[in-house]
DNA sequence: TGGAGTTCGTTTCTACTGCAACCGCCTGCG
DNA sequence: CGCAGGCGGTTGCAGTAGAAACGAACTCCA
């Protein structure tokens, strides 16, 4: 089943770290979304929005995508759902017509209550095998690795106009 | 702008692992696809199909959908572009008649040829200030985390009827 | 042998993501 | 003022991924 250790040239996809990265993301990403979906029927986008907003308040979306780095779109679709189920709502702006604060409402809070000590449980049981320092090591890797993707980058965008997806 | 440091019950996305693995995971795979697309108008399941095949030989797509992690029906659709575009082929299977043995033909080898070191080289730059230690350790910590997601599965699955996506 | 149940591959359908064009408001300069 | 250009937000559209359903081939066992 497992094959020798083969050293020649040859790429061996497990051995290639992006490829590792990508399949541990999913990994990760699938079992958070599925908590989240069955517990809540919410999905990782709401669920990002809520994070934001508990935690520091009133925004707009545009504050939203540039904390979430998601994409505007995302953004503008998770809050018209989490508008219409009540969970968050919309204060004209004063100062910009353009755009809305966005707030938990009542509900929303009771959510986000909720949903928090969730979050970090989870994260808790997917890291249990790692010691604080290794979390801690591995959050700098993690950022290491992201920001030189970012170095790479073409041209432009970088973490202005970025994608991001899942978890 | 940057928060000071609280440390209240809150959750902070910044801190949160999962999230911070998501955002690495989508910049790495972004950055690698966009290569692959410009220089070979290649998509992740395509290539990594390819180098599957340059690596251990002909497979069946059954044994595709094991060795890359991806679903079997982006297999079967990356297979077919590939076949359509001449890289690989498909030779009946003797022993059982619904699948087929499939290869790299001589133009797809030359193509995987001139693939995989560029893929080497871009890991290689992508985690260009790790050293080889950081590297290893990075790799167990995916690992790690990879077998604890899994292990938290709800039920079946596993291994065994997995979903996973870019690079 | 012949049927029940399973597996491989394929097709189809649905959901989601991301880009691009677009609309209305805002700002700054003539 | 007023109009040119930019920005926040929205909508439409295309590409992609995953789930389910299906046909054909295989296995096993009576």
């Amino acid at each position: 089943m497992t094959e020798p250790d083969d050293r020649s040239g040859r790429l061996q996809l497990d051995r290639f770290l992006p490829y590792q990265l990508s399949i541990a993301s999913n990994a990760v990403s699938n079992r958070i979304a599925e908590i989240y979906r069955d517990r809540f029927d919410l999905k990782i986008p709401e669920w990002r929005i809520m994070a934001v907003l508990g935690d520091t308040g009133a925004a707009t979306q545009r504050e939203l995508t540039e904390r979430t780095l998601m994409d505007k779109v995302a953004v503008n679709r998770a809050c018209r759902t989490l508008e219409e189920r009540g969970f968050i709502e919309r204060e004209p702006n004063a100062t910009d017509g353009r755009s809305h604060h966005l707030e938990l409402t009542g509900q929303g809070r009771s959510i986000y209550d909720r949903i928090m000590p969730l979050a970090l449980q989870m994260e808790q049981q997917l890291f249990a095998s790692f010691s604080a320092v290794e979390r801690e090591i591995f959050a700098r890797l993690l950022l290491r690795v992201r920001e030189q993707a970012g170095a790479l980058e073409p041209e432009g965008e970088s973490v202005l106009a970025p994608r991001a997806s899942s978890a």
